[in-house]
DNA sequence: CTGTTAGCGCTTTCAT
DNA sequence: ATGAAAGCGCTAACAG
């Protein structure tokens, strides 16, 4: 089934059943009627790469993320897909592994692929490679804020919520609260720890530097880093994991030792995960609502590709209180 | 950056850079050299979409799973992703959202973008659909076999695992042994369920038909099912979740029931998802090799296209036994 | 409003 | 072994 046949049978030109494919121009209604008769009859669907070969575009969105089983990005991706797919947008989506030189190399791909625009999650790339790309089409990046033309960023408040969450456990009580960070050459990580030293420092605790732990957002460096602090002897009572999945790892390693979560100590995760609603207990956490950040952000590359302005929109970011958090005893 | 220029500046015909780009016929030492010579000078790529159009292929294979956002799902997807870049295939991810008619729907929007082939990851399309579709294009399809031209199945031995998890209750010296089963309409569900039965009956166990309790698949369902049997009074010692995020959703139930595992209940989940090395107590579980299965699937997939035979592989299930079961008390 | 005419960048006969 | 030429199916000026 081709365009040409359509028209064939609907006894018009091939570029009358392209205007009414596309909404270019206007056609006249028993036209109009004769095409869409044409089209359901014969089953016909436009073939897309011809399309995008004659019109410059594919139709399809390359998404960056970091890892795609991370079930964080996997929220965000089915938001990217949600939005793109309404507008006969395809995502296309690679993984960058936490890699700036093989994220780059993706990046590659999808411009050899003649992808409309890039979106980015949270990337590694630098902001310098991401402005030039801009030049040539539409990026859309999360989790750092940047200006420039045919570029467009989502950031969110990371370091007011690492500033949350610590104030959380301290007005709970706490004094001593650990926290375990995640990789310092991400923004996110370095945002959440920064919150952390100014919600202590605010309210006049000191910060104990062997109390900050790095990990690697797995679990595994969460349960790394609570052998450590552990080891050293260094006591806490409030826990504030980067990321669940790292608080996830730190449970296990605080289940391991016997010490109870939230008798002992109470721990605060960042994400919530739709599976914090169902650890042991359920995890109090900062909500990053990563669903609706794919959607902004693949509604954003909408409006980007067909150059309407974008409207801010507010991500909040806030505190979801569950049971892994207790006032301090005593 | 075209392949005409490529050709001008290596001083050959468009045709002969075509053939080097794709290794369709033998060229002479010199030329290739000043072919690739070029292509290195001018950052050349081909473009995909003229390619697809020229030659019938998109370099492209859909993917169709239920949920992108699962766990289980998303390592499958990842090994489908590392097997099909080797080959410059990209993947393009659709999701059925559990829904025959959806799925359908997607699947029609996977052949109008032309894709060379399609791997349904356990989709609630029928066999006869399938294989009308295999007539036209590659099929792969996991969680069910299925013989015929054009068609590749994979299937896992989910009526032996079940009974493979339930004899591990058994040996473990559980008589009463709850089951919560997934959706009945999906196959992988039914046979967990038909194991589960063998198992209980070759031991000489009754089977308890109210001791049976069916799930979404979802945290959510084995909370609720579980609320449900504790309701009813039944007791039990030993409980088989058909997969591991019912599990969870088991597990917090009997946490607010004050209901310990494993010394009350002993809990074996199915999947062996990633995150369950991390639960507490770390959950004993059937272990998908869902990575390797997407692996599979893709390479499959490659082989079909190219026409070429497919090895059998086996993928076997294993009980992997961590904290969560233990052998019954008194 | 609508038909005609060029391509988009590449592959693939068909000659040579 | 290699070049010339004819499309693949569609869009986008360009004329009416």
């Amino acid at each position: 089934m081709t365009l040409e046949e359509v028209a064939r049978r609907a006894g018009v030109s091939p570029s009358t059943v392209s205007r009414i494919l596309n909404g270019t121009a206007r056609v006249r209604e028993g036209k109009r009627k004769a095409v869409e008769r044409a089209i359901a009859d014969l089953d016909y669907h436009p073939n897309v790469m011809a399309r995008g070969l004659a019109g410059g575009r594919s139709m399809s969105v390359g998404v960056i993320t970091q890892d795609i089983a991370s079930p964080f990005f996997n929220e965000a991706l089915k938001g990217i897909e949600d939005s793109l797919a309404r507008a006969g947008y395809a995502p296309l989506f690679v993984s960058g592994h936490w890699n700036a030189s093989k994220e780059t190399e993706r990046m590659a791909l999808l411009v050899a692929r003649r992808v409309d625009g890039i979106i980015v999650l949270t990337g590694m790339i630098d902001d310098a490679t991401l402005l030039t790309h801009a030049q040539r089409m539409p990026i859309v990046v999360t989790g750092r804020s940047l200006q420039g033309p045919g570029l467009f960023s989502i950031s969110l408040a990371n370091e007011q919520a690492g500033y949350d969450a610590t104030r959380h456990l301290i007005e709970l009580g706490h004094t001593r609260i650990a926290h375990i960070a995640g990789p310092e050459i991400t923004a996110d990580a370095r945002d959440r720890l920064a919150g952390y030293r100014r919600a202590l420092t605010e309210a006049g605790l000191p910060v104990d530097e062997r109390l900050i732990a790095f990990g690697d957002f797995h679990e595994t460096g969460g349960l790394l880093a609570i052998n450590h602090l552990l080891e050293s002897r260094l006591n806490f009572t409030g826990l504030f994991a980067a990321n669940d999945q790292m608080a996830y790892g730190a449970r296990l390693a605080l289940y391991r030792k016997g010490i109870r979560v939230p008798e002992d100590v109470s721990l605060i995760g960042f994400d919530d995960l739709p599976s914090s609603l169902y650890t042991t207990p359920p995890l109090t956490s900062v909500r990053q609502p990563a669903y609706d950040l794919g959607k902004i952000a693949g509604e954003a590359m909408l409006r980007l590709i067909q150059g309407q302005p974008i409207p801010v929109t507010d991500l909040p970011l806030q505190i979801i209180v569950r049971e892994s958090t207790l006032r301090r005893r005593g």
